[in-house]
DNA sequence: CAAAATACTGAATATTCATTCAACATAGTT
DNA sequence: AACTATGTTGAATGAATATTCAGTATTTTG
């Protein structure tokens, strides 16, 4: 008579994964992917060692539901289209700093998940088509749409988009090698930045 | 009784030293640096594993000066302040292009390094005190020279600093994580980025 | 409550290297 | 040629640690 899926059963699994998952995104970012024991991940998590092979197939694995995971959290977050229906300086402003409160708590997590990804082909295909891709895709919409209604000048749209999105990747990875100045004023930078890349840094001629 | 300092020898050892550098840059640019075997940089070297142990203390030991070396071949193109004395439109975009020529070509050895460094405090520490810190220093200066003289408007000169700086290493990562249109075009970024830079992409008033 | 199923444990296993070092090779010196 | 110094080799060592699995505990079921 049990249900074939036993939906508490299935909580409780889910609730071992997520407590797997929190732990190994401490030690993680404490200590980076490598140097990182598995026998670390169970001992934070308060499990053994075989436990987290019940739950994931192998270190790996566990590395890359955390970036799932942190792709969920993210998505949600990403409707740019919003901003072109209210005025598009506070939007973009707003926008920028969306995208800087949603990285900079995560920094750690991005120093532990970064490296792997950039040397791992399954992770770096993971994240090129569930994060870059869509982000991208959203990003051009709303600057074309910006530029048919005169709001932007019109700039080179996917150049744009990326220079946007390196950005802040890059600010935070300065932040990663140990610069104190983006540390201490990051709250600041999403006007300055705004401001930088609406009206530019030359002097008007005027 | 050889002299104590032979020329020669040290010529030899140089050489060797260079080997060894050049073989690991490619093996580690291939498999990124924990995946990498001794092994694999002695064969790419055409030498023998214990040959490494001559020349460098350890594996990590390798990797710091792979940094080194990429420092001061960065480091010599360094003259920002030269900026100040010509027409300072013409030379914002030589000098995003000039820092993207010298990263571009080096973007796989940035795939090795970069990660150890994330994680590594003492490559860490080395490259914020060797690059970060001068490099921050001499383009400080060029923006406050260049809002003195009325040429750009009053930024936060360090926050701008770090925006572009971080530009350059997020454009590069975007890259590394597979995005194909970076790849494609990245020698038309200079121009549409310094554009973007100066003039902003807002629609101008009038 | 007993039996069956499932989850958990952590010591043992197996593998993967970084590093060492005794033996060999080469070049330089008298 | 004999001797010394220095460079090179790669098999052996040892440490680290991802993964397995036989045994134990817990939960579910009839």
């Amino acid at each position: 008579m049990a249900e074939k899926q036993d939906p508490i059963q299935e909580m409780v699994a889910a609730a071992r994964r997520t407590q797997i998952l929190d732990a190994a995104t401490v030690v993680f970012a404490k200590k980076g992917f490598h140097r990182a024991t598995v026998k670390d991940i169970a001992q934070q998590a308060g499990v053994a060692d075989g436990t987290i092979y019940t739950y994931f197939e192998s270190k790996t694995d566990v590395l890359l539901h955390i970036l799932q995971r942190l792709n969920q959290s993210t998505e949600r977050e990403q409707d740019f289209a919003r901003g072109t229906e209210q005025d598009f300086r506070t939007f973009f402003v707003t926008y920028v700093r969306q995208r800087m409160t949603l990285l900079w708590p995560n920094a750690e997590v991005f120093r532990a998940v970064l490296p792997e990804m950039l040397v791992n082909p399954e992770l770096r295909d993971l994240y090129n088509e569930q994060v870059l891709v869509p982000t991208f895709a959203i990003g051009e919409k709303y600057f074309q749409q910006a530029i048919q209604r005169g709001i932007f000048r019109p700039i080179d749209v996917p150049l744009m988009m990326r220079t946007l999105a390196g950005t802040f990747i890059g600010l935070l990875i300065i932040q990663l090698l140990g610069d104190k100045e983006i540390e201490k004023r990051w709250e600041e930078i999403p006007e300055v930045f705004a401001t930088m890349v609406l009206d530019g840094v030359a002097a008007k001629p005027e």
